[in-house]
DNA sequence: GTCTATAAGATGATAGAC
DNA sequence: GTCTATCATCTTATAGAC
């Protein structure tokens, strides 16, 4: 059985996942190690144990995991219709939803500690842009599987993703849901103006 | 005579671009007051001399600084053609130019900030907001004089602002001018379906 | 693997002379 | 208005017992 919960992962997963959780909100330099390390039930021996390279380590760690719990989040959005356009109107709903339930703070889980990263931390933004590669991956692939060219499938999905960070981050800020239901629909149009005829 | 050059500057302002430009690469957090200080030739007495308040104080005023400095970027590209659609269009490569010969460090002046601010200055994350209403501001007014209607021109105002941030934040993750050039094109159709015909 | 205590340095803020 | 010296605290990281 593979279980979820926090309580039932080991040391590391635990440090690995609330690094995620606490960079999700305030970035990198946001979040001290103590509070860190608290809040993951560890100390600070068993994080030097894991991660030898200190708080850098970590979140590189950190920013592959939200990226892959991030895709996680797309593959249901994307599955919930098969027109692609639909489907990106769906997701935006799902993301304001969840981003309202955790008080505004549940964004995009990379682009606070990717902005601090920017010449400064090369490991960590590269983590981040391995994660921005992968989910426009994912919107590609479901562009293309409707009959989408390649080229607008690889445009359209780089798109999608900057227009949700974007409005994902305004929605955080002015604690509204609105911009990301408008990106969902402007996105919706946007995307079935290329999608061909399927009559 | 109004001058623009940082030297000519007092040193309350020279303060506030200083804190300006650095919040703008690495976000609030990243940015020590004391580097700020002497990047700024300025010294801690003077600091806490105009902002009682201290880094926080200074961090808003930074960002309305940063508010009306992008604004009249805004104000700039949107001003390039008549059309809105190619306005835009042209305005995505404005900012592209920028971020690369900046190394791609100058990006939105407010974005880092704001999401370290959510929930945790609110008096910060108030400046942040106000910023991001001014520029849909602008690119509202611009909408409708093309024509297009309230309703319209507030969506997409909205949204074009929000495509804008996060695809300057992957071009800065990236270190590439595609993102930037690709929302532009996108954001011009999508612009362009609502314009009504013009003759 | 885990824990506590501590080191070594950075950080925001203040005091008080000028 | 400006400057330097200093404070109290926080920060990352390490040491060494268990």
């Amino acid at each position: 059985m593979t279980t979820t919960t926090t309580a039932a992962l080991g040391t590391r997963d635990r440090l690995i996942s609330t690094a995620s959780r606490l960079m999700q909100h305030g970035g990198y330099e946001s979040t001290p190690i103590k509070q860190l390390v608290k809040e993951a039930g560890a100390t600070m021996g068993s994080l030097y144990h894991f991660f030898p390279g200190g708080k850098q380590e970590l979140a590189v760690a950190a920013i592959a995991y939200g990226d892959e719990e991030f895709a996680e989040l797309l593959r249901t959005g994307l599955a919930l219709h098969a027109d692609p356009a639909e489907a990106v109107g769906a997701l935006t709903e799902l993301l304001a939803e969840a981003l309202e339930e955790s008080m505004w703070r549940d964004g995009c889980p990379v682009t606070a500690t990717a902005l601090e990263s920017v010449g400064r931390m090369p490991e960590v933004q590269a983590a981040c842009a391995a994660a921005y590669a992968n989910w426009e991956r994912l919107v590609e692939e479901k562009l293309l599987a409707c009959g989408l060219s390649e080229e607008d499938s690889r445009d359209l999905a780089m798109t999608v993703l900057n227009t949700l960070g974007g409005a994902e981050t305004a929605a955080q800020v002015g604690q509204s849901r609105t911009p990301l239901l408008v990106a969902g629909r402007h996105l919706s149009r946007l995307i079935a103006s290329y999608v061909p005829a399927s009559d």
